[in-house]
DNA sequence: ACCCAGGTGTTTC
DNA sequence: GAAACACATGGG
């Protein structure tokens, strides 16, 4: 199977997902970071805690007590270590693109990439979600789902961040909607069907396509608590 | 009481 | 390089 009819499929079984969730480009770029490793329900109530007090702005968050970050975003998870991703990643806004992640995004992606992943606390996964779902960029996001579910179905062995990648944009145009779609749905297939060391198929739009047996002593999961 | 979630950084072979 | 571990809350 190839990763157009791959598309076709989870797009008729599962429809438009309507992603990224969020009011604006620093929003998306803050869920980004606070959704690393963390259920979204969870994210959306830290992203709710910092709009009440006022500090969903860059400049807030860039000059705030590191205390104060932590108590609003607790909810999501590894707190004291993403106050540190958000602080870093604020203060550069500020410091280079005076406090707006929009000019910061409208540069050539390879550029804007690059600055992303300079940033502690901002690896591949983030970098493509903020390009593509922030900037419009047609980048290609990859995620332990994508790997997963693609080593299942069999057209991919790799489960390197930047192989994986490559596959998709070499074997797909550069659609930004497309790149969208696409990976939201290799979520939404990977919640509900695809799920760690459970095969789960009954109902899976895959199913037939999927070699899960032959997979599962080498199966891809992500790093462990 | 487990296991998992829209990863990343650091340490250690 | 690649594994192994820390980071941490909330839902199933």
């Amino acid at each position: 199977m190839r990763p157009a009819e791959l598309y076709e499929l989870l797009f008729d079984y599962f429809g438009p997902q309507h992603w990224w969730p969020g009011d604006n480009p620093f929003e998306v770029a803050i869920g980004a970071i606070l959704t690393q490793n963390t259920a979204w329900t969870n994210v959306e109530r830290a992203i709710e805690n910092l709009k009440n007090a006022n500090m969903l702005e860059p400049g807030r968050i860039a000059t705030a007590e590191p205390g104060h970050i932590q108590g609003l975003i607790r909810p999501s998870g590894h707190f004291r270590q993403k106050t540190g991703y958000l602080i870093d990643f604020c203060r550069h806004l500020m410091d280079h693109h005076g406090g707006s992640i929009e000019r910061m995004l409208d540069q050539n992606l390879a550029d804007a990439r690059k600055e992303l992943l300079a940033l502690k606390g901002i690896g591949p996964e983030t970098a493509d979600s903020i390009l593509l779902y922030a900037g419009n960029h047609p980048t290609f996001v990859v995620d332990a789902y994508t790997i997963r579910i693609c080593r299942r179905i069999g057209i991919l062995d790799s489960g390197r961040y930047d192989e994986v990648k490559a596959f998709f944009q070499d074997n797909l145009e550069p659609d930004v909607q497309l790149y969208n779609e696409y990976h939201a749905l290799f979520v939404e297939l990977g919640k509900n069907y695809c799920t760690a060391r459970k095969p789960d198929c009954a109902g899976c739009p895959v199913r037939g396509h999927c070699d899960y047996s032959r997979t599962l002593e080498r199966e891809y999961s992500p790093p462990r608590n």
